[in-house]
DNA sequence: ACCGCACCCTGAGCGC
DNA sequence: TGCGCTCAGGGTGCGG
């Protein structure tokens, strides 16, 4: 679910809800993969412990602790992040959501797949983490501790230069796609971004990344920063599962040029959309702006 | 070093 | 209604 425009827009929203607050209670679901670190140990490690910073790198969120250690949070697919006013028919499974629409005017109770609850000192709001897929992480790093999936992050997303994709991309035969989603190359984009930013460079997604030009290279990036930017401003893409940390929904999903739009008309040219498999991820393009 | 694939998990939506 | 199948903004770990 969240790329980078969704863990931007959550950090942001969720940010004052954090930081300067102290951690004054600590639940949790039962041990999972989800919990790199163990559950009863999350919540001993975090109680008393005062929020400094949130920081986001690539899809990761970083909760930086007064002690000096750090909690790693990741969304994986489902994952939402919000506090305990949210409202919004996206944090009921549908099912119920459907059922029983009015629903999402009462308060959110923590269920099953509400696996991280956070509550504070002076009158701050709980925060709370679900993740129905637990494709999540949560993982708490003592201080100066490096973490293996960090440093293998590429450059910020946000940062992407022609002059490093035209460098990654040398003797790289993939697929433009599936290189794109590489977060060791450009940490932050996603299936949805890494479509979408193909199409406005007009690149088709199975070309072999090594086979891309210096221009085209230029011309990617240029895309790519500005598609993450521009769905930052409208505050994500809100397709199945992403809220912000009040439950308000992103726009960008109006916005999408191909992705998840198979079969419907081209808005520039008017041929129909088309889709693929790579790396085993959904891939959309139009097969006549795209080449 | 790189590539493709299986797998982790839960739920929605579809055809029959 | 229910079953079986496919699909879903993610990442890791394994062979070749």
């Amino acid at each position: 679910m969240p790329e980078l425009p969704e863990v931007e827009t959550t950090r942001r929203s969720i940010a004052p809800h954090l930081v300067g607050r102290t951690i004054r209670a600590v639940t949790t679901t039962k041990a999972s993969y989800f919990f790199l670190t163990p559950p009863r140990e999350l919540e001993r490690r975090l109680t008393g412990r005062r929020v400094l910073a949130l920081v986001r790198r690539g899809k990761y969120l970083l909760l930086e602790l007064d002690d000096g250690a750090r909690v790693l949070l990741h969304l994986g697919m489902t994952g939402q992040l919000f506090t305990a006013s949210a409202r919004s028919v996206r944090l009921l499974n549908a099912t119920r959501s459907g059922a029983l629409l009015p629903e999402a005017q009462s308060a959110f109770e923590p269920d099953v797949h509400t696996h991280l609850v956070l509550s504070f000192d002076d009158d701050g709001e709980r925060v709370l983490f679900r993740d129905v897929r637990k494709f999540g992480k949560v993982q708490w790093l003592a201080k100066d501790a490096r973490d293996a999936r960090l440093s293998k992050l590429g450059v910020d997303a946000l940062e992407a230069t022609g002059a490093l994709l035209y460098e990654k991309t040398r003797g790289r035969k993939a697929a433009i796609k599936t290189f794109l989603l590489d977060q060791a190359v450009l940490a932050g984009v996603g299936n949805i971004y890494a479509d979408e930013a193909l199409f406005r460079a007009g690149i088709r997604p199975t070309r072999a990344a090594r086979s891309l030009t210096k221009p085209q290279c230029e011309k990617l990036a240029r895309e790519t920063v500005a598609v993450l930017m521009r769905s930052i401003e409208t505050g994500g893409s809100s397709i199945s599962d992403y809220v912000s940390a009040d439950g308000s929904d992103g726009g960008y999903q109006h916005e999408r040029k191909v992705y998840a739009r198979t079969g419907e008309a081209c808005s520039v040219c008017g041929s129909v959309i088309k889709r693929v498999v790579l790396g085993q991820r959904s891939t959309h393009y139009c097969p006549s702006c795209q080449k």
